[in-house]
DNA sequence: ACCTGAACACCGTTCAAGT
DNA sequence: ACCTGAACACCGTTCAAGT
């Protein structure tokens, strides 16, 4: 609304799109109205332009979508997390949830791809780093990321579908309420939870977090690569096979048996 | 296409649209050509009518969209389930999750609700007395329930973006590749992975969906909750209350405090 | 290089009529 | 009760021009 100054315009150019006014513009529109209300011709008619001319700055609709996504967790203060790499997990992983569920929107453009946003990476390095400070090889740590984010995920998305439903003037006959006396014979459990379901269902996320973190963890030592315990070690230190990927083997596989960067 | 015979019309009613040829058909069109293929006048036009006939059988393209999924687990057979009841709940979640991934489209739909196709309810029944027989309370096996059914979702959500992605000609930069040596600081197991993360990514679900139970049977008998540690109780067998539900305290702890308005 | 206009092939849904 | 037609207010994207 009141910005007046427009952007200084480097000289002569009078380029009179920039891409930044577009993607800009792209994220306010979802943040007011919702991802629906994103469209290439109102993207177009809100910069003063006309739609075809987007088309020289993004290669579609999708694309333009993505790029509303870059930036978006730069504003997000980075919380402090516990030291103890258990906690860390499900501290991290119960951030990404929360702040997710408060941009749900992110969650519509996501599903298009998968992590975009360069400055959200933080939070796969946590789990990865915290994961295998716990004691996961590094194709475990990474297992362990993606169920984690799939069942943030997946929990998000029905919490929106709830909340969603909860504002629905005339609820649809859904799970709970489609039963009927007739169905205590084969369903009894979901029968007699039926009329409590609604309440029975809301559960403490990091609860269930904490629960999957536990089962995840058990893998630790088990079965295939039992990486001697080095879990505590977790000193930072970015030297990682010092200079510029001098070394062929890309320092790649020093991360699968033996994440040793110490100190 | 060849399917000449149309259905017997009870005597002198000519209704030319039923609401069973409707659905089939969006059925079949979506099976056909995928869920974005459903538009109100693409089914009108090929079930020889107009877009607003369709109008009076269905409130809108949503509930057209729902209506769909009634039926489709009728035609999957149900699969021998092992015994022991954890042995059962993985068993459950995992065959869960391979039949929704042959069928992708039902996750777009089923993301407008929850489980809508009362022929699939025997899943969720299912995991809630695999749950109870190990031990968890009534109100931690929804929990658990719902914890699980998000990460199949989430899953495969994911699944089906990275197929898509795979096959996608000029691939654009997402999480891997945009990594760069200078983040390395930054992002060492995220940079030192990311050669190969698309294979790391691969994980069995079975194998996650075990480490999520585990850790959910973990909470059986512990912390708040542990109402008379009925858990071993497990009488399998499919009896389950022997007869027709007669017996009005559905076996189990009685559900929560017995809703037991008998037949 | 950057932008416009017209056009193609669509949408879901409302409204006023028809039988 | 069941169905039609026209209309409203939209879509993403291609193509041929303009400057």
């Amino acid at each position: 609304m009141a910005e007046g100054v427009k952007k200084k315009r480097s000289a002569g150019r009078p380029r009179r799109l920039d891409p930044e006014t577009i993607v800009a513009t792209a994220r306010r529109v979802i943040e007011e109205e919702g991802v629906d209300a994103v469209s290439m011709r109102r993207i177009a008619k809100e910069v003063g332009s006309t739609p075809m001319a987007l088309y020289h700055y993004v290669r579609d609709k999708d694309e333009l979508l993505l790029l509303t996504l870059a930036g978006v967790s730069a504003a997000i203060p980075r919380p402090e997390l516990p030291v103890d790499p258990r906690a860390r997990l499900i501290a991290v992983s119960a951030h990404m949830h929360g702040v997710l569920g408060r941009m749900p929107w992110v969650l519509k453009v996501l599903a298009l791809g998968d992590l975009t946003d360069k400055q959200a990476l933080w939070m796969a390095e946590e789990i990865l780093d915290s994961a295998m400070a716990c004691g996961l090889s590094p194709a475990q740590a990474v297992h362990a990321y993606r169920t984690i984010w799939h069942f943030v995920y997946g929990d998000l998305v029905f919490r929106a579908a709830m909340a969603r439903r909860r504002e629905e003037p005339e609820r649809r006959r859904y799970f709970p309420a489609m039963l009927t006396e007739d169905d205590r014979a084969e369903l009894p459990h979901l029968t007699a939870l039926a009329p409590r379901w609604d309440e029975l269902q809301e559960y403490d996320v990091t609860e269930q977090l904490s629960a999957i973190v536990d089962g995840l963890l058990s893998r630790a030592h088990g079965a295939a690569a039992p990486d001697r315990a080095e879990g505590t070690d977790g000193a930072e230190g970015p030297d990682r096979t010092g200079g510029t990927g001098g070394t062929g083997g890309t320092g790649g596989t020093g991360e699968i048996d033996a994440p040793d960067r110490r100190a």
